[in-house]
Formats: C-alpha cells, sequence, structure tokens
DNA sequence: ATTTGCTTTACGGTTTCCCGTAAAAAATAC
DNA sequence: GTATTTTTTACGGGAAACCGTAAAGCAAAT
C-alpha cells in the first residue's frame, strides 16, 4: 500500500473521513492540508526530504476566506504538483461532474484517477487507491462513466468560451469587437464575434443571449 | 445531551464525520437518510412510534441520481419537518453562503443553528449541538455573521425573482407580458417589467440583462 | 373631497441585438 | 496554379432591448 499520503481538503468532515479511510487501508503516514498554496508546498519539502509522498489526494474547489493564497483551486495545485512530481499518483476526490472539467484533468494532469462525491464515494475512494496502487490502473466513479462517453463536448473552443464570459460580465457585441482587438485575439469582427454567438445559441438551444449566459453559468463555463 | 438525532446528508464522507461527532458528543441513538425523502418518512415513523427525534441535522443540497424523489432539496425537508414536529430542534450544515438563503431557514423555518461546511465547521457543529441544546440558543458560524448583519438584501421580492427566473430560461420580455397575464401575475405591462428589470440591474450594477442574469446565476437566484 | 406619493401603464426614440445575404480572405484540395 | 471549401468581414433591415417622459390608477393622509 501507499506509504505517504498528502490530502488537499477544505471541509474538515471529509478530511476526517478520508484520513480514516487511508488508515484502514493501512496508510502510515497521512498529511493533510487545507489550502492548495500548502498542498505545493509540502510536496517541495517532502521531495527537499527525501521522503516524497508517492499519493496527493485533492478536493477541486476551495472556499476563500481570510487568507490570502496564491493557488485558488485543485486544478492549479494539481497541475503545479504534476510537474514537480511527475510520478506522483494523484487521486481527485470532488464534487465536480462536468465531463470537460475532469476530461481536461485526465488530460493535462494525467490524474490517476477521479472519485465523484456522493452518496457511495467513500467505498469508491478505497477502489480508486488499491486499483492505483496495485495495478497502476485509471479509476472513474463508475456514475461517471455515461457522462465522460457521451458528449463530443468540444464544438466550443477557447475562442467561444471567452466570448461567453465576456457576455457573463456584461461586455456588449459592439465593446467586444474593440476589446478583442486591444487583447490581439482574433477574429475580431462584430459580425464574425455575433456569427460565433449564434452558433452557441444553436448548439445549446437557447432563445437568445440571455439563455446562452444562464446555460453556461449552470454548465461552469462563465 | 440529545438522545435521538436524525442527519440528512447525501455526501457519505461528510456522514461519517457527523456520526463520529455525535458519537463523541455522547448522543446514543443516530440514524442517518441520503435522500430527503427518506427524513420526512423517519421522522414521521418515529413520532408513530412515540420514539420521536429530538435534533435533526440536515445539509441543502442533494445531488439527484437514479432514483425519483419528490423533495429535492433540505429546504423544503426542513420546512415540512418543522410543520410536522414543531418542537424538534434542527441545525443545517452546509456549503451555502448566500445571506437571503439562510435568513430564509430562521425565518421561515426556525431553524435552531446554521454550521457552514468550512475548515473549522466539525468544532462549530459541536458548539452549535451543545449551545441548542443546553441553552435553547441559536447558533450561527462566526465566518456569516458579518454577512448576515451586511446587506438588507430584500430589496428584491418574489415579483422579481420571478422575472429573473423567466429570463433565465429565455423568455423575451415582450414574451413575459403575456406570459404573466396567462399565469393571473400583476402588473404584468411590458413597460412595468421593464421597469423592474431595469431597476435590478441597477441593484446589482449590472450592465446589461446577460449581464444580470449572470450575477443572478452566481447569487443562486436563478 | 383633495392632496400627496407611489405604482402601473402607454408611448416614442435610440441603441443593441438578431439574422440573412454577399463579398473578401484564407485555408485546403486537386 | 487553379478550384473548392471554409472562415472572416461588411452591410442592411427588422426585432428586441433600453431609457426617458408623461399620463393614469390607486392608496393613505389630511
Amino acid at each position: 500500500m501507499f506509504k505517504r499520503v498528502l490530502i488537499a481538503e477544505d471541509i474538515d468532515s471529509i478530511n476526517i473521513a478520508v484520513i480514516q479511510t487511508l488508515n484502514e487501508l493501512g496508510v502510515t503516514h497521512i498529511d493533510h492540508v487545507k489550502y492548495c498554496d500548502d498542498a505545493v508546498l509540502k510536496i517541495k519539502k517532502a521531495i527537499a526530504d527525501k521522503t516524497p509522498y508517492d499519493l496527493f489526494i485533492s478536493d477541486l474547489s476551495f472556499e476563500a476566506d481570510h487568507r490570502e493564497v496564491k493557488i485558488k483551486s485543485g486544478e492549479e495545485s494539481i497541475q503545479q504538483i504534476r510537474g514537480i512530481q511527475p510520478d506522483i499518483k494523484i487521486i481527485a476526490y470532488s464534487v465536480e461532474n462536468k465531463s470537460f472539467k475532469i476530461k481536461a484533468l485526465f488530460e493535462n494532469s494525467h490524474i490517476n484517477g477521479y472519485v465523484l462525491k456522493g452518496r457511495d464515494s467513500i467505498n469508491q475512494l478505497k477502489s480508486a487507491i488499491t486499483r492505483v496502487y496495485e495495478e497502476d490502473a485509471i479509476y472513474l466513479s463508475p456514475s461517471l462513466e455515461d457522462i465522460m462517453r457521451a458528449s463530443p463536448t468540444r464544438e466550443i473552443d477557447d475562442y467561444d468560451v471567452t466570448i461567453i464570459q465576456q457576455l457573463a460580465i456584461g461586455i456588449t457585441q459592439d465593446d467586444l469587437e474593440a476589446k478583442f482587438k486591444e487583447l490581439g485575439i482574433i477574429p475580431n469582427s462584430k459580425s464574425t464575434i455575433e456569427k460565433h454567438i449564434s452558433k452557441l445559441k444553436d448548439h445549446f438551444r437557447a432563445n437568445n443571449t440571455v439563455h446562452l449566459i444562464a446555460i453556461a453559468k449552470d454548465l461552469g463555463i462563465a
């Protein structure tokens, strides 16, 4: 079994349960942090001390509080840690169930497992840990398999996402043309921007731009 | 200490930690459910059996899954349970930090405590339980006190919320006039609806309707 | 009954959005 | 190098949103 495990999770009750689970699996050394910044620090420190972690379990969303932090999300810390210690096993443990976000984690950060917090997630977490350890396999919560298979999703690219995000902060289509030119984003004509918005409305079956942004918000795009 | 406690929570890891906490506090009989429907059933059953619960701890948001349910949110089940057993103590335990939602729970359902899931929430939960039991007091997580004090919030009423929700599902302002007339909602003139939207944009400092709905989505209104 | 203040409604002008058409430009194929 | 397809851009007309003004309706106060 894994010897040294680091947990990043800001909700203490979940922390308790995960630690307990690791204990039951026979993990001897368990550390936990409540901020992403601390996770990266501990990973670096452990390497410097020649006692690196062999598993990192992380939540994705961390609530902001009084403390000032550099890293705000689990996605960022995971990305960084994968860079610092490429051979470490990483399992994400989160309520996030948007397929494109999960796909991004597997593709960009090569996480080894994704466990969806839910009604049977501790059992799934146990499976994930043993499967990743013993078989060096990829683990994904069963309830997510359908969502991940479906949806080619990617007919909307970064350009479209940028448009959606700008609209969501109240930029008009006219001003978008100017803003894109300013930022050097191309294409940037009003006409093209209109066309892309129209395509997006089509894609998401939105009646109008307001509806489109509401849908995008639900999907976590904006 | 409380003798019989019911927990409603859909994430198993949190369930484990809450049960453990109750054990530490010396609660002898602990039940837990993962669906709101079951919470109401158990409350009713316990009353029928002459062994009613004296404390109900509940999450607010429950993830939908394969099972078909009547009650979808903790708010609803809390409301119902307050009606069924008016003397039961109720503590909400949730990540929700929107002041108007929390205020609504205290005002409409007379909950006895609200504990925000976070980095020190298990300690807070313990305090909440003992304070509610020993002093019959109201408990609120310290980090929420500021938010609750500030913001008179309620310059937006149900009428405004309805407008926002309709816009968010793609209804145009023109069609809103027709729809309101159909549903018997007054006032329903295009002009008044425009004015209300304009007031809302003012209130939330939104540049346009798209921006307004994006903000409303963030606040959990739509 | 009149005044006062607030809300609702009506209306018109301006801006922004929406959507189609068509030309220009760029990428790809032959 | 030319043909074909795709993408970008320009433009114009109609629809919806935006915004101010003013009249009408309504309730409370005097």
